[in-house]
RNA sequence: GCCCCCAUCGUCUAGAGGCCUAGGACGCCACCCUUUCAAGGUGGAGACCACCGGUUCGAAUCCGGUUGGGGGCACCA
């Protein structure tokens, strides 16, 4: 059976381009019965934080991209037959690795210090030549490296680059040859404090977990000779390799924070619903091969095959995300919406732009006129806002359509106050009821329906957009629309 | 600079030699519906399949080259 990982590193948030390499992994699992696998990289101390774990966790966790084995929550216990999951706990394991390799002479220490690296670099690229280890430590006798270490040097531990090509057949591009020659000389796998860089430790924890498949991102193609090498080195079987296209900012670089929205918390944030984004980021790259595209995560899991994935960067088009999640909001059961309504109508309290929360009945009541009107849940504010305030103060220029005066308005909102005062019981308060007389009235002034309409409409919710009027004017109650009526003509006097 | 990868409407893509005078979707435009805004419906503009040369009876699909774009070349991941 398949085992296939995504290995984020805790030293940000989780990013577009990471929550879609997992979301690959973890469908490549699903369709053809594997395990995915989750494993932290955190080896780069200085930069990993815990609070980084908890938002890679819980963002995957809100893409219901599961994991078989991995942690469990940040900071917890981890889980699974190949435990630990955490790179940082794996270090006596890379530590063995790299004695082995050091004792075959496959690796050797390296003494050279920084200003050495640097001023190599530095001739190379004056020589137009490409940067590479010149490997000044590569032959050092035992007496040497006793003599650098008595001086108190402490050595990096850096693999032995044989000459040769390395081949190696992709899922998605098919085969690759790169000599290694250009891999730039022999590299540093263990630094000189005895910490493992990345591509050993990925090495030796992706053979350790015998994971079959590795998934990732194009940007590593130039970097697997180098794991293919340790893998060979270090005795174990090489897995296959699958590289998918980049995400891209609009100009077609490699997408970045710089450029564009990396954090899927931004997003959540902003009110795109878990089944948008995980379709959408299932197209990105990767297509049924059919016309179909608005999938849940199991149709698509049910769908999903390397065959399928593009070769070329694909760029986020935002437009296109927010269209579907239009589509999946749509699509969403009334209490669902409503559970997930709730946290974006409690920030509009909390930032006090509405003065008290509605209920969940008074939510339900509205769906269907404002289902279909929601392109993100952060809209709900705008859509509904004016319903939960207890005071509104319309800007009276607002007020007064486009070819009325102010007068005109003035007098239209006194002769509908009247009529819905006079028209509409309190009990029986419906939409059905409202709009009749009011056209009559409209028809009988020679005003346009819409016209009269609009300067209710401002009057009452301050918005020259809003969900259709009768059906407003009934969720804000009779006391309310003559109260905010009186409000404008005052306003407008 | 060196190495590697890629190349179909603005964008995401279908297409695995004849079904393609290239299909769908987003976006855009128009119309319909309509009290605003949406949603929905209908129609439209939009790609000489980057370019050049092969192979073939026939190429978007195969091969080579060119151009363009991207990625990688750390004691980062």
């Amino acid at each position: 059976m398949p085992r296939v990982r995504i290995a984020p590193s805790p030293t940000g948030p989780l990013h577009i381009g990471t929550a879609r390499t997992a979301l690959f992994n973890y469908l490549f699992a699903r369709h053809t019965g594997g395990t995915f696998v989750l494993r932290l990289e955190d080896t780069d101390v200085a930069r990993s934080t815990l609070a980084f774990e908890e938002d890679i966790l819980a963002g995957l966790d809100w893409l219901r991209i599961a994991w078989d084995e991995g942690p469990d929550s940040a900071g917890g216990a981890d889980r699974g037959p190949y435990a630990p999951y955490h790179q940082l706990q794996r270090i006596e394991r890379h530590r063995a690795a790299a004695a082995n390799l050091l004792a075959r002479d496959l690796a050797y220490p390296c003494y050279c210090t920084p200003e050495e690296l640097e001023a190599d670099r530095e001739a190379q690229a004056a020589a137009h030549e490409p940067p590479r280890y010149v490997g000044r430590c590569a032959n050092l006798t035992p007496a040497e490296r006793a003599a650098r270490e008595a001086e108190g040097r402490r050595g990096a531990l850096r693999f032995r680059v044989p000459p040769g090509v390395v081949a190696f057949d992709d899922l998605v591009r098919g085969r690759i040859e790169i000599d290694t020659a250009n891999i730039g000389g022999d590299f540093v796998i263990v630094r000189s404090d005895g910490t493992p860089l990345y591509h050993f430790a990925v090495v030796v924890d992706d053979a350790d977990m015998a994971m079959s498949h590795i998934i990732r991102g194009e940007d590593h193609i130039s970097n697997t000779p180098k794991h293919i090498l340790l893998f060979r080195a270090l005795g174990h079987a090489v897995p296959a390799f699958a590289h998918l296209p980049l995400i891209l900012n609009p100009d077609r670089t490699k997408m970045s924070k710089r450029k564009s929205q990396t954090a899927i918390s931004d997003y959540i944030a902003q009110g795109f619903v878990q089944e948008a984004l995980v379709n959408f980021l299932a197209l990105l790259g990767w297509s049924t091969g059919t016309e179909e595209e608005i999938l849940t995560l199991d149709e698509i899991a049910a769908r999903f095959d390397l065959d399928h994935v593009q070769k070329g960067g694909a760029v986020f088009d935002r437009e296109r995300l927010e269209w579907l999640n239009g589509q999946w909001i749509r699509r969403l059961e009334p209490d669902d919406l409503i559970d997930r309504l709730e946290p974006f109508l409690q920030r509009e309290l909390d930032a006090g732009r509405i003065d008290r929360l509605p209920g969940r009945e008074e939510l339900r009541a509205l769906l269907p006129i404002i289902q279909e009107r929601l392109p993100r849940l952060d809209a709900i504010g705008d859509l509904t806002g004016f319903l939960w305030v207890d005071r509104l103060e319309p800007d009276p220029t607002t007020i007064v359509p486009k070819r009325w005066d102010g007068a005109t308005t003035r007098e239209a909102l006194a002769e509908a106050r009247a009529t819905i005062a006079g028209s509409a019981s309190p009990v029986t308060f419906e939409a059905d009821e409202l709009e009749p007389p009011l056209r009559a009235l409209a028809e009988a002034r020679g005003w346009k329906a819409g016209d009269l309409f609009m300067a209710i409409r401002v009057a009452v919710t301050g918005r020259t957009a809003t969900p259709p009027l009768f059906d407003t004017l009934v969720a804000l109650g009779r006391d309310r629309t003559l109260g905010r009526l009186d409000r404008a003509i005052a306003l407008l006097s």
